[in-house]
DNA sequence: TTGCATAATTATAATATTATGATATAATGA
DNA sequence: TCATTATATCATAATATTATAATTATGCAA
């Protein structure tokens, strides 16, 4: 592999990990990997976070394809989709 | 175990992803578990950058216990000391 | 439609991270 | 001792991250 690819593969890992290295979003990944499918208000509850800064860190894992979401009525229930992350958690706890 | 001391542990797990959320860092531990033992001048050669930018990344890495430097003559040879780093680049790489 | 509940988005202020340049420390050899 | 090489530390400006408050969007039921 070339240099310039195998930077922007580190550089991708490294996003990965960014995205859990906040304690808030890594406490939400690691709640959905053992009682799947939270919605949001009762992650929120638990954090003691307003609703806002729990939907922005929703935001950011969703965007990187580490969650998703799936609405149901009104509520959004959202779940691990990344293998990388899990493992990750795995070694972890 | 109670609430505080599990955020506790999320909070330590999360300073572990940070510091490995930084390419150059994350960079700088992958080749370290490759090719044990670079001295700070080569990594610093490699990667293009500063020797003081350089240098501060290894330092954050020490702090946190990942890597362990050792004194040869003027040049200090670094190494990957903690399991859980070596084990989330596994899972990554 | 209106009202209500849930979630997402936007703007912003406080804080943290990063790279650079300058300086300091440590080890070695002339 | 002095000069040189290698590494660490400090101060700082640019940038990124975070939490909050205000606003907007979505779904549903009366």
């Amino acid at each position: 592999m070339d240099i310039e690819k195998e930077f922007a593969l580190i550089k991708e890992k490294a996003s990965l990990l960014k995205a859990l290295s906040n304690p808030v979003r890594l406490c939400i990944v690691r709640e959905l990997l053992d009682r799947e499918a939270c919605n949001v208000s009762s992650m929120q509850k638990c954090l003691h976070l307003s609703q806002s800064t729990v939907s922005q860190h929703l935001g950011r894992l969703r965007d990187l394809g580490i969650i998703t979401g799936e609405r149901r009525g009104t509520e959004v229930y959202y779940q691990v989709s990344s293998k990388e992350a899990k493992d990750i958690i795995r070694v972890l706890f």
